[in-house]
Parts: C-alpha cells; structure tokens; sequence
DNA sequence: TCATTAATAGAGTAGGCACTACAATAATGA
DNA sequence: TCATTATTGTAGTGCCTACTCTATTAATGA
C-alpha cells in the first residue's frame, strides 16, 4: 500500500502555483505557456496535469487560494475602531504594492475575467468580500464622526478598492516608491472620506 | 498606372483598428487570434497582413492612434485657468468610461506592455503627456491659491491618471454607472487637491 | 481601351500549443 | 523485503496559430 502524503502534496502544489503566477504575470493568462511553468517549477509536464487538469485550473487556484488568504487576514481585523479598522484593511490592501509580479497578475485576472464567467465570479468574490467590510467601516465611521464627508459607503468602498488596485497598476512606474506612494494613497482616501484629524493617518 | 488613394486606404486601416481592437478588448493581446480580427473586419487574411506587418504592430498602431488623438485633444485645451483646465483634463480623461471595450483593452496594453519595452514606451508616452499638463496644472493652482492640498504636483499627477485608469477597470462591475461614479471621481480628485469653493466640481 | 499595379481573398505551411500515453521511479504499509 | 500505487519525466499527438503565396479583381492614368 501507499497513501497520499498531504504535506509534499501540498508543498509541490504550492511551487506549481507559485511559478504559475510568475509566468503568468508576465506573459498574460494566454501567453503564459504550461511548458513555461513546468520549467520554472521544475518539474515536467506529466507533474503540472498530476496536480492540475488544465492550464484554466492553475490560474483559478491562485486567486481562490488568494481569496482563501485575503478573507481569513479581513476576518482577523478587530472591527471596534471604524477608524483603526480602515488603516487595516488599507494595510492589507497596500501589502503587496512593491511586488513586482502585480501589476501582471492583475492585468491577467482582468483579461480571463473578460470572457470567463465562472473565473469572474472567483476575482468578484475577491473584491467583494473587502468591499462588504469597507462599507460597513464607512457607515459606521459617519455615523461616529470620525468620517465627515457625505459620500455612499457603498460607492465609496468601491472606489477605495479601485484606487488601491490603481496603486498596483502604477507600481512599476519609474519613480514608484511603495512607501511613499503608499502614504499618497492613505492621503487621498482619507481626504475622500473627509476624515477628522489626522489628514494622512 | 495606378496610385494609392490614401482615403481609402485609411478607411479600411481604420476599419481593421476598430475591429482589432474589439477582438484585443475581449480577448486579450495573446488570446486575440488574426482570424477574429479578420472576420470581425470583413476581410481576408491577406488584406490585414497586406496593411500590417504582423499582429505586433495592429495593437501598436491602436495605441499610437489613441496617443496621436488624445495629445491633440490635450493641445486644444485652453490652460490659463487651471481649474477649468483640470476639470477639460478630466473630462478627456473620462470621456470613454461608458466603453464596454475600455477594461478590456486596458487590460491588454498592460499585459503587452509587461514584457514588449517598445509597446510599454509607447503606452508610457501616452501617460507621460497627461501627466505632463497635469503636472503644471496642480502647481499652477497651488500658487494661484485654488488648490490647498500640500501635494506634489508630479506625484499628484500620476495619481490622478491612475485614479482614472482604476475607473475604467472597474467599469463593467455590477452597478457602475458612467456618471455617477464619473462624479465620483470628481470629487476624490477635488478632495485630495483641496480644491476651494465648489467640492465636487 | 488597355497596360499597370494596388487591393483583396483564400488556401496553404511551418511551428508551437495544451494536453496525453506510458514507462520508470520511489515511497509507503504489511 | 515485497507488493502496491502515488508520483514523476519524456516523447509524443493533433489542433490551432501567425503569417505567406499566389491567383484574381478592379481602379487608375494614358
């Protein structure tokens, strides 16, 4: 007999992934090849189908494996202080912002989603589930006053959303500075927001 | 003999750009196949290779058009009132969020542009022109006093061609509406600007 | 009208792609 | 140790791709 080993399992799972989203960021979800993966991997084609049935299913893991990581870190956040709370969440937001792989695996997410509607539904329930907890951060920080502008939480949650993934998309500009641009960003959310005090944080 | 007439020629360019470009929106750079271009324009395979030398060069000939008319619209703006000139500036800028094809093709330059410099030269230079008169703009309106935000102009700047760019990837969300979140983006842009008197606009 | 040649279509081609078939290896339980 | 089977690599395979070749059409100038 042999059974499954759910750690090495899970470990060369995880390698696949890992230069799946590197291949993927740079070529696009088309133009990354599976030969391209394996080779970044290491290992041979017959590996990737063992763990994956086809290319479509390897992209999808890594943004429901994202999905996975970005709920549970939401979920971590001690939602008592609407005004702490937002810094937060704009921490996570904001994590990844000197990642170079970011603006490719983005623009990839964007481009499968186009014209797939199941793999849109995985990238929607990602932003979703951070807009759900934005929208209550707002309201509940117009209704403390700490957030004076009157805008839609709604609308608003959108919007910071956006202009983080906007961040993203800049990142790879020359003259880029994840820290100081990420400071920019608190700057104009918390303008949007009309928040007291504190103008940047 | 017979010579080229060059307003035919142009009207079957532009025939073939506006098709390519929907095939690229939908489907991106490297899952646009020749055939759909072909077909959604009309013609044969030989008549687009006829006018483009290969399918490289139809993306770089869509975004190059886009760069050519987007500076003239720019040139023509009157700029010695800078707040209406930064509202002009917006209203360019978000003119085309009603697009459908907009995040489609955004989408795509963002993919070719991660690993072809040339096509990523001419994209920037697309940005770079923007920036540039938003750029003055900002500092004009500083030292005119209609802008007390204590921002840099050219980080501004750059955020502001972001903040749209992140509006036309939200565009085909649920619940997007051209105008109202157009607005929207008014008054973020106003908010962190610090414009006086009028807040949205 | 007629020669010239721009414009066009469509069949064809070489190469690259996702994915498969299969043989070989090695980790497990007994 | 040995049987079992998860795991791996390699050598395909058929399909689809960007692009080419060539024959045909039709617009122009003389």
């Amino acid at each position: 007999m042999r059974t499954v080993n759910p750690e090495k399992h899970a470990a060369r799972r995880a390698a696949i992934l890992g230069a799946a989203a590197g291949v993927f960021a740079e070529r696009g979800y088309e133009g990354a090849t599976t030969a391209a993966i394996c080779k970044r991997a290491g290992v041979g084609s017959g590996t990737l189908f063992h763990y994956f049935p086809d290319k479509r299913t390897v992209f999808l893991a890594i943004v429901a494996d994202d999905l996975a990581e970005a709920t549970a870190a939401l979920e971590r956040i001690d939602r008592s202080d609407p005004a702490a709370a937002l810094d937060a969440v704009l921490d996570l937001l904001t994590a990844d912002l000197g990642d170079p792989t970011a603006p490719g695996l983005a623009a990839a997410m964007i481009q499968l989603a186009q014209r797939d509607p199941e793999f849109a539904a995985t990238v929607t329930a990602r932003d979703e589930s951070t807009r759900t907890v934005l929208t209550d951060l707002v309201a509940a920080g117009r209704e403390s006053g700490v957030l004076t502008a009157d805008v839609e939480p709604r609308r608003a949650a959108r919007w910071i959303v956006a202009l983080t993934d906007a961040g993203y998309l800049i990142s790879d500009d020359d003259g880029f500075d994840a820290e100081r641009d990420g400071a920019e960003l608190r700057r104009i959310v918390a303008s949007y927001l009309g928040r007291r005090g504190d103008g940047a944080r």
